[in-house]
Formats: C-alpha cells, sequence, structure tokens
DNA sequence: ACACGTGTATTAGTAACATAGTACACTATA
DNA sequence: TATAGTGTACTATGTTACTAATACACGTGT
C-alpha cells in the first residue's frame, strides 16, 4: 500500500501536507501518536529519512512533538493547532490573492470566480 | 537593473509567470516583440540560455512565436490570448479551491475568507 | 542485561536547475 | 559582401535540494 506523490513537488512537503490537513480537519488530535518513522516510510514507499524530515519540519512548525525512544506526538497545545488552522486559511487565501492579483484580476472577478467554482459548476466539472 | 528571483522557484518558471501576466494584464499584446533572449538575460541577470528555456516554453505554449534570426512574438492569435487568460483563471480558482477543500475548509468559508480579503482586509494587511 | 522499537545523525547519490562558453544558422542593413 | 543582431544547439561544469542507505543513541519492557 503505497502512496503516490506529485512529482514535480519534494516528497517531503507532501507528506508534510497531508499531516497538517489531517489535523486541521480533527483527523489527528492534540496528543495523537504519529506512526514512527519506519512505519510511516513504509505506508508512504519512502525511506525513513525523508519521514525523519517531515517529523523535525513538524517539531519546528511547533505542531509535533518527538520523544526519543517514544516516537512523535501531536503536539497538546491546542491554542497551536487552533493557530495552524487559521494560518492555513490565511496563507493560502492571500497568496491565492496576490497571484490572481498580479495576474491582473479584479476583485470582483476574483470573487465571482470563486462563488461559481464553489456553488455552480461543481456538477459539470467533469475533468 | 537585475530582476529578484524567488529562491524556491526555478528561474526559468518565474520568468515565464512574468510574462504570461504581462500578457493577461495587456501590458504585452498580440504581436510584440520580445526583447533578444541576450538582452533579457543582461535585464534579468540571468544566462542567456535561461531566458531561451523560457522562450521555448511560451512557443510550446503557442503564447508566443519565434523567428530564427528576427526575435519571439507574442502570438496573433487573439483567441489564444483569450484562452490563456481563461485557463491562468480557472488554474488558479480550482486549484485553490482544492486546496482548500483538502484542508477541509468548508465553501462558505472559503468565500467568506476571499470575500474578507479581497474587501475588508485591504487596508489593515500591515505584513 | 538483553531485545526491540524509537528517534537521530551522517554520508552518498541523483535529478533538476543554472551557468558559461562556443559555434552555427538565419535575417536585415549598409 | 561584411557586419550586427537574432535564435538554436550543444557540451561541460557547478550548485542545490532531495532522497536513500546506514549506523548510532535512547527508551521501554521482559
Amino acid at each position: 500500500m503505497v502512496q503516490s506523490f506529485n512529482p514535480t513537488q519534494p516528497i517531503y512537503l507532501q507528506i508534510l501536507q497531508r499531516i497538517c490537513r489531517q489535523v486541521v480537519r480533527g483527523e489527528l488530535k492534540a496528543g495523537d501518536k504519529l506512526p514512527s518513522v519506519r512505519d510511516m516510510a513504509l505506508q508512504a514507499g519512502v525511506n525513513p529519512n525523508t519521514v525523519q524530515r517531515v517529523y523535525t519540519e513538524l517539531e519546528r512548525l511547533e505542531i509535533a512533538e518527538t520523544r526519543r525512544g517514544l516516537g512523535s506526538f501531536i503536539t497538546e497545545n491546542e491554542a497551536r493547532l487552533k493557530q495552524l488552522r487559521e494560518d492555513l486559511k490565511s496563507e493560502q487565501i492571500s497568496s491565492f490573492i496576490a497571484d490572481m492579483e498580479e495576474t491582473g484580476f479584479s476583485p470582483e472577478e476574483i470573487l465571482e470566480g470563486v462563488r461559481k467554482d464553489l456553488f455552480n459548476n461543481k456538477g459539470g466539472r467533469g475533468v
């Protein structure tokens, strides 16, 4: 059961993103234990060192805490996890807006395009 | 006058993006001549071969046409340029929406977040 | 004490990117 | 025809980020 990765983006970033999303969606909660680097590496079909990089990054971001010999755990700091959600939201939104505006789209066009995609085109988006 | 580049993204992609945005914003029009690879390399502070890669990619995307000995020109095909605008718009929007939804945000939350960023927080966004 | 599972550190290899350099082919102009 | 400017192709080199392989250190349970 090997997971698939987008070849244009580093694997470790993709695993990191997956874990962050699991946290934000509530699939991983404060204090939950993450799989060991070796287990995660098996599941993901990558080298344990690649997973280690992910866990190191999670620790740097204060999303997880690692205990040598024990494993890595999602932080118990609920405020931090709440902040992660808000950070992800505002970063994704603001970089999207910045890109759109730099490309030359007006605020009205941006908003209407988002609304359309969200509520109108959902059923007809075959691709 | 050397342009700056974001170190986490390949230089050629950034130049490509800049040119596409200039087209979409109307700063470059159908039939306009692009600087020679040597001139653009000077302006951008990069190797001509890097610019050559950009122009090759522009041609592949049918955004520009190159004539050996003459230079590279934005395509005269207005329909293609219009399509480029729509493609950029829909790609940016749909990937944004996909990311937001995968992260766990609801359509309502997404739309409200975008509206806020566009219309309410503009003045107070100090960072 | 030993075995096992854990994280950690280090080294090696590789792909992608970027540069530098060079030479060729084409076009326009004097 | 010569010159200057254009794109094009190719080779060699260097750098960086990423990934894998391997071994070490720590913690827990028996």
